[in-house]
DNA sequence: TTGAAAATATTGAATATTCAACAATTGAAG
DNA sequence: CTTCAATTGTTGAATATTCAATATTTTCAA
């Protein structure tokens, strides 16, 4: 049974508060050498497939809600990284592309992350990584 | 090795953010019914050992960083629920204090969030749910 | 077919967070 | 001792996020 007067570090809901800040913080100072905020690259990496996703769609994906989504793309699109287009099939949506310039920097930024992901790797270790990974899923899935 | 066109879902540091927005979010809501935010309740715990704590180290453990965590204190010392007192040893300190009031807020709190905990513990197993304790913890001591 | 309800995205005001600069105190080297 | 650098916390301006309200389009039941 949980005790109510338990450390807060025995909280799930604080260590993964923890972990996530501190992973977080150091990918942040990865991408930042290209001037690129986190959010930004999740949103190039799901549109670097190529297909157009509507702002619902990426707001999900991206774990942002859509007011903030909208803001962030639209200094997205003042950079030429993205741009929308009205869905034809269904006129309240709209498709979100990524284009040429956006798809150049995100090949950097993946090559950013990927370091990250070696760096833990080497730090952490292979099986703690995939068993924690494997752990995360299962989570949230269970969460829904 | 990492493949740099791997899907976002597959990178530890997403699995992170999105696991804690999930479990964050439940969290919030259940506080929700005393209409505190999370990061009050981690204030309030970790003052509910009674001692005082320097807003430095407060800022560290409750994963805030120090103009945010001053703007929150101020509105829970308005509040009452906790106090300033100028540390006598070292008078570039403050030291933080619950108050009597901070205490009776603080036991809700901690009964709604063991809710949670139980709850995490039926629907995703005692098991796992303590091997992904230790993995997050260890993790968290690998990144520093 | 029409009209009400639901879904989608955006906007603006209110709120919160962050960054850089500041003030106060302590530490430590000369 | 004195002075200069480091530590600690706060402030105000700039920035970002969130909430509630809005506009548009689609869905679906009557």
């Amino acid at each position: 049974m949980a005790k109510s007067n338990s450390p807060i570090t025995e909280h799930l809901a604080y260590l993964l508060a923890q972990a996530n800040r501190e992973i977080n913080r150091q990918l942040e100072l990865r991408l930042s050498k290209e001037g690129v905020p986190v959010e930004q690259w999740r949103i190039l990496k799901v549109l670097s497939d190529g297909n157009g996703h509507s702002m619902g769609e990426l707001a999900d994906a991206v774990l942002l809600n859509h007011p903030t989504l909208t803001k962030m793309i639209d200094r997205m699109v003042s950079d030429t990284l993205v741009y929308r287009v009205q869905d034809p099939n269904d006129r309240r949506k709209v498709l979100m592309f990524i284009s040429d310039r956006g798809k150049v920097l995100c090949r950097k930024l993946n090559s950013l992350a990927v370091d990250q992901e070696e760096h833990i790797l080497e730090s952490y270790g292979d099986k703690s990584t995939s068993e924690l990974k494997r752990l995360l899923e299962s989570l949230i899935d269970s969460s829904n």
